[in-house]
RNA sequence: GGUCCCGUCGUCUAGUGGUCUAGGACAUUUGGUUCUCAUCCAAAAGAUCGCGGGUUCGACUCCCGCCGGGAUCACCA
């Protein structure tokens, strides 16, 4: 391996915002090229025109941004090798196009749509009958100087076998005559993903192709590219896919997000990262956390598994869980700012005493403003949810209360830790079990039964808020 | 249907002929800590290693068959 300079490339076409599973390659190339320094590149193919999604390429870009998976060559950046956007780049594909045909590895088709679908209409499995690829010479001349319609299709041997050392699925051997003479340049000119992936990766220098295994089939036509232009192939390493909970393929149709989503969910880059990592790979027992550079060094692109691997969101919250309790209270208000009041962002001091306190309860960052909304704003307390709370009687839970507001307006300080023992001792007197007494105090500060410690509430809503709550209960 | 890939606890996986009466992690359950929840700690349960044949003194590990799942067979990527 050290004897190649590594280039990677993610290339996805805007057709559509990509899917985690898609982003999951993504890493792995980005990984790949880190391990051994080289470069990671971003094409866009967006050679299907007729599919184009507006802002696509845009969502792309953010999801790199987010994860931290910057390319080192892209269109926006540039790079030696530009452009890199393949309908930037059409002339090159004429010119491969031409040649191949000149050296009698294409052909010109002039095989009408209607004649296409005839040929499916009794076997959908029916491959292209090759018509256009015996036409002589002289017939071919004739149609193109007709003007007639045309485009280039590869001329595959008829025979024979594909092999290939595949970096992840292992040696390969594809029959030749299973592939079709695929179309490599459609009538529009623009070229198909077979001929403009192949040029692409041998002029942008790529050593490493990892893509998902929905394109092993089509690798023989690839590989006979190559070989017809004299190029030497880059390894190819064909990643499982990622599959939803019910075991189906992981597609927008099923409801498949992009990481954007996850982000917007309160997934932190960090723990979708290592989740993609350990799927479908292993590292120690698969739940340490890892940073980016972490991942790159540990990273082995010999031991990607090889069977699909089931997308289960547990797991991701434990690791999102872990890293947020990792990350220092001030990191997590920079990041939770998208996901917080105005005024609550503000009050920068306060939000974050706050979320020292609630951050071992998160599970994402959308769960900190449902469990922290009583620090900011009154909330609606239910009597009888004090008293259940108290097991006790309402003239005897007030003479805890009024016991409970005395100790306060008279707490030589007003710390949790303090609190702590006062009211320990209080409670002990009062003849309430700790659970009635504090817990009874804590509905009626926060109108919940779950919340951080109580004192450290006190301490965050301050002495005066936290009487004042106290006192309307029982006035 | 043809071709190709895959098949160890619910999930991610360790495991390359004997150390596996199969290990770890997440999830689950229980106990401990505790003012609640969560954290943390401890423990339990959970896999006849897809099935059936071989090879071998011995197979999760090698071979064959079967079954199951997946991918692919567009002028889409």
């Amino acid at each position: 391996m050290s004897d190649t300079h590594v280039r990677t490339r993610i290339a996805p076409s805007p057709t559509g915002i990509p899917h985690i599973g898609n982003t999951r390659t993504a890493l792995f190339d980005y990984l790949l090229a880190k391990k051994y320094s080289g470069e990671f590149i971003l094409r866009i193919e967006d050679t299907d025109q007729k599919r184009l999604v507006p802002g696509a390429v845009d969502k792309i870009y953010q999801i790199h941004q987010f994860l931290g998976l910057i390319p080192d060559e892209d269109p926006v950046v540039g790079g030696s090798y530009g452009p890199y956007i393949q309908t930037q780049r059409l002339a090159i594909y004429q010119k491969y196009a031409q040649e191949l045909v000149n050296i009698g590895a294409a052909y010109y088709c002039f095989c009408s749509e209607e004649r296409l679908e005839e040929l499916h209409k009794n076997n959908p499995f029916a491959k292209y009958d090759r018509h256009c690829r015996h036409l002589t010479p002289e017939e071919v001349k004739t149609q193109l100087d007709s003007g007639a319609p045309f485009v280039i299709r590869v001329k595959l041997p008829e025979t024979g076998f594909s092999t290939w050392h595949d970096l992840v699925q292992g040696k390969l051997s594809l029959p030749n005559n299973e592939c079709d003479d695929k179309v490599l340049m459609k009538t529009n000119s623009i070229p198909t993903y077979h001929l403009a992936v192949v040029v692409d990766d041998y002029l942008m220098k790529i050593s490493h192709v990892i893509r998902g295994v929905e394109w092993m089939m089509s690798t023989p036509v690839h590989l006979f590219l190559y070989e017809a232009l004299g190029y030497k192939p880059p390894i190819l390493a064909h990643v499982p896919l990622l599959l939803g909970p019910d075991k189906s393929k992981l597609s927008k149709r099923h409801g498949a997000k992009s990481v954007l989503e996850y982000a917007a969910d309160g997934y932190l880059p960090e723990a979708i990262n290592n989740f993609l990592f350990y799927l479908g790979f292993s590292y120690k027992d698969n739940s340490e956390l890892l940073t980016l550079e972490e991942m790159v060094k540990v990273f082995d692109e010999n031991k990607i598994q090889r069977q699909n691997a089931i997308f289960d969101i547990q797991k991701l919250n434990y690791l999102n869980s872990q890293w947020i309790k990792k990350l220092s209270s001030e990191d997590l208000f920079n990041r939770l700012k998208t996901f917080i009041p105005e005024d609550w962002q503000k009050d920068k001091a306060k939000t974050i005493s706050i979320i020292d306190i609630a951050k071992e309860r998160l599970f994402t960052l959308k769960d900190f403003v449902p469990g922290a909304e009583y620090f900011f704003s009154t909330p609606i307390v239910d009597k009888k949810l004090v008293l259940e709370q108290s097991s006790r009687s309402e003239e005897e839970t007030n003479k805890w209360f009024q016991k409970a507001i005395n100790l306060l307006e008279n707490t030589k300080e007003f710390s949790s830790c303090n609190l702590h023992e006062e009211f320990a001792t209080a409670q002990k007197d009062s003849g309430l079990s700790p659970r009635e007494a504090f817990m009874s105090l804590r509905v009626a500060i926060s109108g919940r039964t779950v919340t951080p410690p109580l004192f450290d509430c006190f301490v965050i809503l301050g002495k005066e808020e936290t009487l004042k709550r106290l006192s309307s209960i029982f006035s």
